[in-house]
This record gives C-alpha cells, sequence and structure tokens, in this order.
DNA sequence: CCCATCAATGAATACATATTCACGGATATT
DNA sequence: AATATCCGTGAATATGTATTCATTGATGGG
C-alpha cells in the first residue's frame, strides 16, 4: 500500500528542468527564433547556422516539446484510434501495424475504447490529427463534432453514408462472391450465411455479395443464422444450423472468429469431417486459420497494406483536411483443408 | 489518389476557434483566473461564481485545452503504453482493460512500439504521467532516461533488478508449483517443460518454480526445451520433445500460446489423445483455451486485477513519485481435459 | 549605378491555461 | 478591541514554442 505519510511530502519535482529553445540559444549564441527555425523544415535559415543549432541541440539533448509546439500550431502530431472490441485477431493485428507504422511516420498514436463518447470528446481537445476508428460504426453526432473541430474521421474497415468522412475497407463484395464461387465449385447444394452484427457495414457487404453471386447461379437463398462476429454466439448459431432437417453442407461465416466457432462445433459436438462432410469458409484469415488444427478456408484481408494505406491517408489529410478518399484494398482467398476444392460425388449420410 | 492541386490551397482552418477561458470569463463576468479556477479542484473560489461558471462553461461548450494546461503543469494525463508482440491474447485482454480503465479515470493513452527506443524519447517529451511497459524487458538506458526525466516506470507481468521501478506480476513461482502438483497428483512420471524467451522473468521464474517443486518432490528434473513464446517455435520443440524415446507423459508451456501448439501438434502430427496420453498445461488461461476444442488446463493470470493494481499504482505515483511497489497477483489453476486430474494406472505404450 | 526584391535574422507576440502575488475584507484568537 | 489568520479575488507572470513584424544586408535586373 502507499504509505499515507508520503503524501505529504513537497510535490518532489524530481524531474530535472527540461532543456529549452532558450538553452539551446545561449549555447550556440543565436536567437530563440532561430531555434525555432532551425527545427521547422522550411523555414528561412542559413544552412551554416542550422548546423551549429543542431550541434548545440544534440550536446545539450535538446528536442522541441511536443506540447507547446502543438499549442501554437494547433495540431498536435497525435492520432486518435477508438477501438471496440478487440476480440478479433485481425483487429489486434491492426492496430500493432498501425502503431508502428505511424510511430515510424513522426505521428503518436492515443488509444480510447470507442463505447463512451465522452472519452472522444476529450481526445478531440488534444487536437488530434485524425481520428481512426476501429471496427466502430460512426454515430452522427461524433460526426458532427468532429467536423466542428477540424478532425478529419477515417473509419477502418466500415463504410458510411456520413459525407466528408473517409474509409479505408477491404473488397466485401468481390471477397464473398469469391467464397461464394468457391463453395458452388466445391459442388455444395444447401449453403448457410452466418452474419456477424447485422448493422454492421462490413457483414451488410459481404452477405449481399454472398446472397447475389448464389441467386445470379440459378442457386437459392442460403440459410441464415446471426453469430454477432462472437465466438459463443456463433457456437448456438451453428448448433441451430446443423439441427435443421436439412442440414447445410457449406457455411460461410462473416469473420473468422465465428468461423472457427462453427468448425469446433462441427467436429467435436456433431462428429463432421470439416471439409469432407461439411465445408466451412471464415473471412479476414486470422494466425489462427493457418493453425493445423483448424486449416480454415478464409478471405484474407491485407492489414498490411491497408494500414499503409490508413497512414497514407491520415498524412494526406494532415496536407489538405478536404482530401477525403474511400480506399478499398482487394484481398484474397486462401484456400485451406476446412472446405472441399473441387465438385465430389455426394456423401451419403 | 491525393489531387496534387488540393495541396496548393491554403491551410484551410476549417476548424472553428476553440471556445477559451476568457470567452467564459467574459460570459460569466468574472477574470480568467476565476474560470481556471472552477476547473481546478481544491482551488479556493466561492461556490456560487463557481456554480455560475461552470453554467456559462456548458453553455459555451468549454473545456480545458489539455495541452495548454499540459505544458503549465508540466504533466499531461498521458500514460505511455509500450508493447512488444501483441500474438499472446493475454496482453490483448490487458490492453483493452488498461484501455478501458485509464479512460474511466480520466488519464490518456499513448501507445507504441517499445522496439524502437527513439521513439520513447519522443513520447517522454509529452511530460507523461507513467510509461507501462507491456510484455517488454526494460533497458537500463530507458530507467535513466526516463528517472532524469521523472517518468515512473511500472512493468507488467515483469520484474527488474532495478532500483525506483514498480511493477505488477502474477505469483509465478507459486502458480507453476501448482502446476507443478497437478501433474504430479495426475500420476505422471516423466515430465517436460516448454521455456518461452529465456531471459523473460516470467520464464524465469515460471521455470524456476516448476522445476523447484519437483526436485522437493524427489523427481529428476524435467525434460526442456525452448519455445521463445510463440507458436510456430512451439511446435518445433513440441515435435523434438515427442520425438525422443522418453517421450515425456506430461509438458508445462510457460504460456497458452506455446501451449496451444503443443496440443495441435500432439494431436494432429502424433496421434496422441491429449488429456489422457499426454498431459499439456499452459498459463495465461486466454479464452481460446476454454474452447472446446483445445480444453486446455492453465494457470490463470487475473488480468482484470492485475490493470486494476496498475491504474492504481499510476494514480499513486501521481500523488507521490517515490511511492513504488512491487505487486504480487494471486491466479488459479484452471483445470480442463488437456490433463489428467488424478493418478490412473499406467498407458501402455 | 540605383532601386526593387529577397533571404536572413532578432524582437515581440500569440497559443490557452495554471499559479503566484498582492490586497481587501471577513473571521478567529487572545 | 486589536491583531493575526485566512479566504476570495483579479492582475500579472510563467509554461515552451511558432510565427509575424520590422530591419538589415545582399543580390539582381535595368
Amino acid at each position: 500500500m502507499v504509505d499515507p505519510s508520503d503524501a505529504n511530502l513537497p510535490p518532489a519535482d524530481t524531474a530535472a528542468p527540461s532543456v529549452t529553445v532558450h538553452d539551446v540559444a545561449r549555447e550556440a549564441g543565436v536567437s530563440q527564433s532561430a531555434v525555432s527555425r532551425a527545427f521547422t523544415p522550411g523555414s528561412s535559415l542559413a544552412a551554416d547556422k542550422r548546423e551549429r543549432i543542431i550541434a548545440a541541440a544534440a550536446r545539450l539533448g535538446y528536442r522541441p516539446n511536443p506540447l507547446a509546439r502543438s499549442l501554437i500550431r494547433g495540431r498536435s502530431g497525435i492520432v486518435g484510434v477508438g477501438v471496440g472490441n478487440l476480440a478479433n485477431p485481425f483487429f489486434v493485428e491492426t492496430l500493432q501495424l498501425l502503431s508502428d507504422c505511424l510511430d515510424r511516420t513522426g505521428l503518436r498514436l492515443m488509444l480510447f475504447p470507442a463505447q463512451g463518447e465522452p472519452s472522444i470528446q476529450d481526445v478531440l481537445h488534444y487536437r488530434i490529427d485524425a481520428l481512426v476508428l476501429l471496427s466502430v460504426s460512426l454515430s452522427s453526432m461524433l460526426a458532427t463534432e468532429c467536423r466542428r473541430a477540424g478532425v478529419p474521421i477515417i473509419l477502418y474497415n466500415r463504410t458510411t453514408d456520413q459525407r466528408e468522412t473517409s474509409c479505408v475497407v477491404g473488397d466485401n463484395a468481390i471477397g464473398a462472391r469469391s467464397v461464394a464461387a468457391h463453395l458452388l465449385a466445391g459442388g455444395h447444394q444447401r449453403l448457410a450465411f452466418m452474419a456477424g452484427s447485422p448493422d454492421a457495414s462490413t457483414n451488410i457487404e459481404r452477405e449481399a455479395g454472398f446472397t447475389a453471386y448464389l441467386a445470379e447461379q440459378g442457386h437459392p437463398a442460403p440459410l441464415r443464422e446471426c453469430g454477432h462476429f462472437a465466438f459463443d454466439a456463433a457456437m448456438a448459431a451453428t448448433r441451430r444450423l446443423l439441427l435443421r432437417p436439412d442440414r447445410p453442407d457449406a457455411l460461410f461465416c462473416a469473420n473468422d472468429t465465428m468461423a472457427l466457432a462453427a468448425v469446433t462445433v462441427a467436429r467435436h459436438e456433431f462428429g463432421l469431417d470439416v471439409g469432407r462432410e461439411i465445408s466451412i469458409v471464415g473471412y479476414d484469415d486470422v494466425p489462427m486459420a493457418a493453425w493445423p488444427g483448424f486449416a480454415l478456408t478464409s478471405y484474407s484481408q491485407p492489414a498490411s497494406l491497408m494500414v499503409d494505406e490508413t497512414v497514407r491517408l491520415i498524412h494526406a489529410l494532415r496536407q489538405s483536411p478536404k482530401s477525403h478518399e474511400a480506399v478499398v484494398c482487394p484481398g484474397t482467398l486462401v484456400i485451406r483443408g476446412s472446405s472441399r476444392p473441387v465438385r465430389v460425388e455426394q456423401f451419403t449420410r
């Protein structure tokens, strides 16, 4: 426990007084303005003097105070990142990549839970350069808040009908159609779709693409259950599907977490040989999908590319706040053992 | 792509000028100082006047600018969080909990990749209230940097011999001994330990506890392989173990990621009935351990408690920077199907 | 050779707030 | 009742930097 007596000690400003522009100016024999200019690319300053200042700064271990700089520039070099549920490894990978990539380009990453709208208010007051929403839908209230504060929003893996909002997404339509084509090529007859959150744009687009392709090929609409993008809910949804008299022989899940749940239930509770008696396909291609125990066929979203595009977009928006974009990144169908790749004669049950 | 012509537009200060203390002061008919005091708990201000100011502020939508506040207070209310590899779900859960908990207590979370030491320098200049290192070892250089800047360090799930450094950890010694006791109670004869990173304090403590308990009970030292806390390396390590003529009948892995790899290899590559022919135990009790397909026995680290303690510690250190602590949180052995719970007659191979 | 243009530079100011200082008045202490 | 103490308050200052302003010297075109 904290010793209460310690609390009576003076504030204990043990922090060494930080070295400021003035210290550097004195050391280099120039004005404070010159030092500031030395650290501002593109400002008018003689080359030799700039060098001398940089040298003096290095000698003293000086670095510009980002808080003071932010205060005057009106932007902090911080990017706010709102996350919802990190249960999906795809977003974990994204977060890690985003952290690296922002860091490398000199931006800081402020993480906050996107549930509590009040906290977003606080984050906005840091004069952040951009707001990235990871796996989170955009409320129109937040949109107007940001517009008023002049903070550009980038939706990651979500779309919206809000104007002036950028987004970076995978090609859900093409992805879902690829999966449908793959399953039809495998000779499957009774297809099912497991939805995630019904109102998430990713889910809507994937479901629409899947269903549309089946219809185009003259197939009936797939069975449908909702797994809410979650493992437990997906287990329950899978049970409902597999207990039907017209049990499906192929199941496309709107993300891998649900697909892994489906594989687990099909194999352990129904004793099915996944990949032969039933094909199961996921979306995202998370690391676990490649584990030998699952060998999950999955449509791979290119997290690395999507993150690169996101960061590129952030920098573009820093330059010109109007340059909104909707970036769509292509993915790849990764075929593994959980789905039958080619048509074979029908199994008897 | 970005239209280059856009880049020539003026900076487009579309951002609405933010409302400041002065605006509120004018609105409420008081001085700027009074407004500032109204938002500083514990400062001397008449109750009715404070109320009037708060009301005026609410009317104008005013909130104190955290950047200006940080600049003058010398601390920003930001907590730096350095992460290494987020492959282990335990750290993902921790990060999510930490994000929530900090947010709820009015602190901001700045995330950065702990690899690049230069970026830590930048983060330190934000006058952060504390630095939390998640699954990252502390270099002595960083330690002195932080001491000089007056930034307290909290190691999460790591210990160190550095003075003046707090840490929050699980009870690795007790945990490892519990696992050893559990395996011996199951009647296992040939035990093995799969190490993570050899120099990580968690690994060292878990290995020491495991080995010590076996020695105390008159058992020989366990076999040992190193899986580096990673899935692929753990698969290889498992193969090496299971190919030995004196194949172990029980395996304790220093974390769940490796244990899941071990289960996968034992079952799919060696056709072993995990939980009968071989017992496998992990550490952390990540969500996947509970999946029916694994049913992994694991020593559960209480992430929620550890995070609460971490945040409590941060606030304590804000009050009195000297109140370092080493917090040890108790865990629980969660027994599932991957380990034989009680002694049974020996299987013949 | 002269004037206009421009790069370089230091002084001054602004950014938005917290805090110290000084002061008047009210309260408490003896 | 006189003095010490304390609270509430606004003016002034500090935080650390970017940027504007005005000045200077130099350059270039005619």
